[in-house]
DNA sequence: CGCACTTTAGTACACAACGTAAGGAAGCGG
DNA sequence: CCGCTTCCTTACGTTGTGTACTAAAGTGCG
């Protein structure tokens, strides 16, 4: 229990700095200086240092305003890099990005399925060792790794890995430890919402004074909350678990042992459910007979229903309009401005989602009248957590204003 | 845009230091240097320093552990003052506290009813001065007025004074200005959620680094979050509307468009029209035949619920369960570890509430395993909201650690 | 009861980071 | 070319913290 001071040490104001930086584009010393609230002077020294530094550039001059010409700054991408894991029960996703989140190199392999945590983390070390010696990065450049996990943090920091896909069922294991005892970079570990949030924050340059939220759908739903620059961790870490918001008391039951969760109602398993109800459709889809994966069958559904196909339409919608009502609650609830939907879950037939949430929360939404609520796809792709799970990382070692933990 | 960094200046780690006294209670310098990181040298300046405004005070000897016994240090409750007003339909409260939340001087008066916003402020105004007169408080020793109000924030600093009760129709008006020009004090206005949960905070000496939800029932619902030691305001200040929750999306439609709210399915207007249709037991509390107000024969159901009717325990468990659904919802979003349940709509059958959310909770919430949620009655009684818009000038005046604004 | 030891509290000085003030550098316009 | 504006840097003062040392106040054992 130490450590909670210390004024203005130069680590923070620099991070402080490089924020906004990153978060503008290209700014000028003056702009810098109006913005942080600090003096040219002070801006001066700073910059100096983060030139030498090699995490900024200078890019040329700015446009004359009747005196010296402002010399540009830019953010310098290659001045480090990051890897980024995403851990699922499907598929492992590796990328290794630079500062702007530009994949540099990238690889997938299987994911950990039923493997026991200590299988799945043990050949995940071996694949991301190759990967760091393939990517051809100057070994000081690599800041750390970051693994978005699907799972929960337990007691004392120890990550829980899912091993059944299935039941649901968590073990507990120290991923973190693991890891860190064979790869000689800073390691963090988060959910794969909390990275998908992370990662659009950094490479959509998002300014840390906006408060938003990442939707991540993969096997369910989680959220991923941004505020004031930094990741919302709630008491022990496991904030977003929006897939057991209850939504319809009267609804089914779900395995949680609660009542109409959005999880029951609008999650990939609920629509392939009620997909294999209707036999033209199952037929159609080749659901029925043979066994396949929940989330290669909803991928199909979600394909067809971006292709336009009426029937599968109606299905995504469904599940978008229970998705829509969860948002709005949390919209009501936390006066968010930007929610951004992002994750495997989305990649087919993302626009319908938006879409429907889009018009629920402008028709619905309290703050309606002060501010629109923004809906928006992610921009990062089908590897979102990967490159959140790297971004976490550029983001704690860069830019830790005032975030401990690592 | 400016003023966002100037490293540690001494307010800032004074208002920390102070901020730990308060949430400690009793405390050595020894303490204080462990729990902030400072050296004793630094303590022992802050400490002369706060010794010197009079804002704590040693109060004794801790015990001996083998050398030179401790100071115990406290905070000096009488050192400040500050008044605070709880703006609501049928009613309006005031209230004098000293800086440990205990009520000097109070006095109620009508609400707002279906004045015109002017009107209504210019009544407060000269109430207001009445108050502050009689009170007999040594003024320099008034750190400012807080105001919480049941309206909702406007674009541009404006609030939104409801004005018809029952039609929910909000009209713009900018209170803290009004005030301002009256009153040669700081001004604080903010919603009776967050008040109700800054109060439990400054009163309840909750530590800054807890997270935790107050959930206010007057009219209609309200949460009030404090995070990392202060108000959690969201994009627009207008964060916690659960009363449009969707908790069924095939329930009854609400007056804001939507289905199934929590509002419509639990609020106090909701359970009173529930018992409208219970015949006898609406002629029981005189429900029928005559003009009364919902809050007030709310009140009486929850009176008899309190006192075993089992009619009305129905009703009042109906109506907590559907508030217990919502909560978790909540929890599952930010995992909080307390919620407390305050303002005049739990003041009679509160138990009721805390037991049934309680319950569900810990069968349903997904933090469950790593820690429990604590659901408990405010201790600040039916004038919460008061009390905590007289803290919330207290927080923001005395340790403002990071937060601007007045 | 005295003396060594422990713990707390305060002081003196060095260091770090920001602000102020002044001046140099680069460009504009007459 | 020269005055003027704007950008950027250098020199120095202020503020606040840490380190090291000292004073004060107690404990406990012989």
């Amino acid at each position: 229990m130490a450590k909670m001071l210390r004024g203005a040490t130069a680590q923070e104001t620099h991070s402080a700095i490089l924020d906004l930086i990153r978060s503008s584009g290209t700014v000028t010393r003056v702009d810098l200086a109006e913005r942080s609230g600090l003096t040219g002077a002070s801006i001066s020294r700073v910059v100096k240092r983060l030139l030498a530094d090699g995490l900024i550039i200078e890019t040329g001059y700015g446009d004359p305003t009747g005196g010296k010409r402002a010399t540009l700054l830019q953010f310098n991408p290659r001045a480090r890099h990051a890897v980024g894991i995403a851990v699922d029960t499907p598929s492992t996703t590796y990328v290794v990005t630079d500062m702007s989140g530009r994949v540099i190199e990238q690889l997938s392999s299987r994911g950990i399925g039923k493997d026991a945590p200590a299988t799945a983390v043990q050949r995940i070390t071996a694949e991301l060792e190759d990967l760091i010696v393939k990517a051809e990065i100057e070994p000081s450049t690599l800041v750390g790794v970051g693994v978005a996990l699907a799972g929960r943090q337990g007691r004392g920091g120890t990550r829980l890995l899912r091993t059944d896909s299935e039941k649901y069922a968590w073990e507990p294991f120290a991923v973190r430890d693991t890891l860190k005892a064979a790869i000689d970079h800073p390691i963090v570990v988060e959910n794969d919402s909390t990275c998908a949030a992370i990662g659009e924050f950094w490479a959509g340059k998002i300014p840390s004074a906006n408060d938003f939220a990442t939707v991540y759908l993969a096997a369910g739903f989680g959220l991923g909350l941004v505020t004031n620059g930094d990741v919302y961790r709630g008491s022990s870490s496991n904030v977003g678990e929006i897939g057991h918001m209850v939504l319809d008391v009267n609804g089914p039951m779900c395995w949680c042992g609660g009542q109409g969760c959005l999880e029951s109602l609008a999650a990939p398993a609920a629509v392939v459910a009620r997909a294999e109800q209707d036999t033209t459709l199952a037929d159609k889809l080749g659901l029925r007979g043979r066994q396949t994966s929940v989330r290669a069958d909803f991928a199909k559904i979600a394909r067809l229903a971006a292709g336009g196909d009426t029937r599968c339409v109606g299905l995504i919608e469904e599940s978008a309009t229970y998705l829509a009502k969860a948002l709005l609650s949390i919209t009501n609830l936390l006066d968010l401005d930007q929610i951004i939907l992002a994750g495997p879950g989305f990649s087919e037939a993302g626009d319908i989602y938006v879409r429907v949430a889009s018009t629920e929360l402008n028709r619905l939404s309290f703050v309606r009248a002060m501010h629109p609520t923004r809906v928006e796809l992610s921009k990062l792709g089908p590897s979102a957590a990967a490159l959140g799970a790297a971004s976490l990382v550029l983001h704690s070692q860069l830019t830790p204003h005032q975030n401990a933990r690592s």
